[in-house]
DNA sequence: TATGAATGAGCTTTCATTCAT
DNA sequence: TATGAATGAAAGCTCATTCAT
C-alpha cells in the first residue's frame, strides 16, 4: 500500500510535540461533537475551544485556522482506517480475507459514524489543497480495497478487469458509508450485523457472476 | 406510488403565479451554480441575487430566506425525479422494467450532477421541518423502486424479504447518487452507460443469488 | 384664538379634492391601527395601504412619504380639537365655562387615546419642518386654556400671572393628554369621569389658593 | 419601598464583571446623546459603539442587541432615581418631606432630561417583557410617592382615599416628566425652581382642598 | 387613477482571528 | 503557554420608494 507521507503540515507557536498532541485529539472530539450537531459553518471557533475546555486564544495556538480543525479531523479518520486494516496478516487471496477485511471497515464505520458523515457531508468547505490531500487519501482507501481485490482476482477466484476491480473497491466505500450517512434510514431496518451480512453477500454475489 | 401532496409553501408577496414559477427557476439555476461552487454556507444571496440576474430585493420577493432557496431546489429535483419516473408505462414485474427504472434514474443524475451533490452535501442546512420534508422525499424514491422490486418479486423472478426489499432499493438509489457526488474519482475511469452496465449487472446477479 | 393658516402641503399628483380627502382619511385610520400596534417605524407602508384597502401604489399617490402619513395623522388630530372646542359660546369668563372646556378635552382624548397617543409617542419621527408645525399646534392647544383662563382672571374670579396661565394652561394639556400615554396605569384605577372630577377639583382649588 | 431584584439579566460574553459596567455605562452614555439626537431607531448600532469609542464588535461584547441599549438606558434611570431618593432619612409624615422629595425628583430630572424624555418616548419599542419590567418599575416610583403621600395622609395632614392617593402620586410623577419630555415649551417660560415652587404649591392645595 | 414588481441603500448581528497581558 | 477582550469585514434581510403598465 503506497504510504502518503506528505501529511499536510498544520503549523503552531507550541512546541511540545505530545502536548500539541493532546490538545489536537481535544479539538477533535469537540469538533465531532458540534459539526454533528450543527455543520461545520454553525459551529463556531468559540464554541469548539469551550467543548475542548479551553480557552479561544489556546485553540489557536494549536491551529491556524478553524479550516484546519475539519482538516485535523479527516486526517485522523483515515489515520484510523489505516490502522485498523493495517493490523491484518498479508493478504493471501482468500475470499475470507476479503469478507474479513469488509467486516472490519464496515464496523470501523459502525464506531464512528459521527465522524464518517461529517466527512462525508463536510469536506468541500476544505481549501482546494486540503480537499485534494483528502480526497488522495479516500483514494488511497479505496485501493486498498482494490489490492485486496486483486489479491484474489490473481488467486484466480475472481476475475476482474481493472475497471471493475476499480468499481468493485468503490462500491464496498461507498456502501460502508452509507451506513454512516443514511443511518437515520438504514439504522431502524436493520443492525450493522445484518447490514454487513447482506452487503457481503449480494456484493460477492455480483462480482462473481462471470463465473 | 404515494403522493406526497402537502409541499411546503414559500411564501411571496408577489401575486403572479406564473411570474414567481419563472423566477424561482432563475432563483434555483443561480444557486446550482453557485452552491456547487463555494457551497451553501459561502454563497451569499447577493451572488444569486446577481447570478439570477435580479436584485438582492427582487430576490427576497420570491423567497422568505436564503434556507428558501435550498429548499426550493431540493424540491424541484424530487419533482424531476417523480416526472421522469412516472413517465413509464405500468410496472408488469419483468426485470426489463427494473432495469430501464434504474437507467433512467441513473441517466437523469448524469444530466443533474450538480444539483444531486449539491442536495447531498447541503441538505443538512435545512430547518428540521424542511429536512424532515425532503427526507421523506428522499424515502419515497426508495419507496418506488421498492415497489418495482415487489412486482418482480411476487411475479416469481426474485424471492426477497421485506427487508431485503428495503436494502436492495437503498442500494440503487445510493449506487446512483454517488455517480454524483463521487464524480470526482468515477468519472475518469468510465463512462454513464458502463457505469449502468456495471452496476446494473453486479446488482442483479446480486439480489438473485438465492437461486 | 389666532388661526394657523400655513397648512404645509401634502402634495399629490391626483386631482379630485374630495377623493384625496376621503382617500387620505383611510390612510389615517389605517395609520392608527397599525402605529398603535407597531410604532410608527415598526409599521410598514405596505401595511398601511393594505389596511387602508388599496395597493402600495395608490398610498403613493396621497402621500409624499411615510413621515407624511404621521404628519396628517397629527394634523387631523389637532383638527379635532379645534372642532370640539370651537363649538362652544362665546366664553364669558366663569368658572363653570374652563370646567366644561377641561371636561370636553378630556372626553376627546378619552375617545381617541390611541391616535392622542401615537401623536406624543410619535411626533418626534416628524421632520424638523413637520416637527415645528406640530409642536405650534400644540402650543395654539395650549393657548386656548390660557385664553379661557386669561377671561376668568380678568373678570376677578382667578388672579394669576402669566407665567402662572401658561403653567396652569400646561397642566391641562399635559393631565389630559396622561389619560391618553398612562392609560395602562390609570384606566384600571378610575373612570374617565372620576379621573375629569378629580382633575377638574385639584386643579381648581390649586390655582385658586391664593384667595 | 418594595425591592424589584429580578433585574432582567442582559447576557454578556466578557467575564471581568467591573469592565461590563464600565462598558455598559459608556453604551448608556453614547445612547442618550444619539436617541436624543435621532430616536431609538434612527440611530444605528454603528453609532452607538463608534460614540461609545469602540467598535461595533465590542459592542455587541456587552450587549445582545439593540435593545439591550435601551433597556440598560432605562434600567439606570430607575437606578438613579431610587438611589436620589432612597438617601432621605425615614419618612415622618410632615409636608415638608413630601416638598422635599418632590424637590429631589425635579431637580433629578432636570439634571437627566434627556434620559427621561427616551425614556418616554421610546420605551414603547421595547420587547413586551421588558417592556413590562419598565413600567413595573415605573409603578414601583408612583408607589414611592403613594406612599409619602399615606404617611402624610396617617398621620392627619391630609385625608386622601386610596384611589386619590394613587391618582395624586402619578400626578407628581407626570408633572415630573413633563419638565423632561415638554422643556421645548416649558424651559423658555420658567426655571426648575420655580416650575418646582408652582408644581408644588398647586398642588398641595390641590389635595388639602377638603379641610 | 390604480397597481404591484423591482430596486438597493442601509440596518443589525455574527464570528474568525489577533495580541497584549 | 494560556487567556479573553477587541476587532471589523461580511452576511442576511427589510422596506420606503419608483415607474411601467
Amino acid at each position: 500500500m503506497a504510504k502518503n507521507k506528505e501529511r499536510l503540515q498544520v503549523e503552531t507557536s507550541v512546541k511540545d510535540a505530545q502536548l500539541i498532541e493532546f490538545r489536537r485529539q481535544q479539538i477533535i472530539n469537540a469538533a465531532i461533537v458540534l459539526f454533528k450537531e450543527k455543520g461545520f459553518h454553525r459551529a463556531t471557533t468559540r464554541e469548539i475551544a469551550k467543548v475542548a475546555g479551553f480557552s479561544i486564544g489556546t485553540l489557536y495556538e494549536y491551529v491556524r485556522t478553524k479550516e484546519d480543525v475539519l482538516y485535523l479531523l479527516c486526517d485522523s479518520i483515515y489515520n484510523e482506517v489505516r490502522q485498523r486494516l493495517d493490523s491484518f496478516p498479508q493478504y493471501s487471496g482468500t475470499v475470507d480475507e476479503l469478507k474479513e477485511a469488509i467486516k472490519q471497515y464496515f464496523l470501523l464505520i459502525d464506531s464512528m459514524t459521527d465522524a464518517f458523515t461529517i466527512m462525508y457531508q463536510e469536506s468541500k468547505s476544505l481549501s482546494k489543497e486540503a480537499l485534494h490531500y483528502v480526497l488522495n487519501k479516500e483514494l488511497e482507501m479505496v485501493a486498498l480495497f482494490q489490492n485486496i481485490l486483486k489479491n484474489c482476482s490473481e488467486l484466480g477466484v475472481l476475475k476482474l478487469s481493472e475497471q471493475e476491480l476499480f468499481l468493485a473497491a468503490n462500491h464496498i466505500v461507498i456502501q460502508g458509508q452509507s451506513w454512516a450517512f443514511r443511518r437515520w434510514a438504514l439504522h431502524r431496518h436493520c443492525t450493522i450485523d445484518e447490514f454487513i451480512e447482506y452487503q457481503t453477500n449480494t456484493f460477492l454475489c455480483g462480482i462473481m457472476r462471470q463465473e
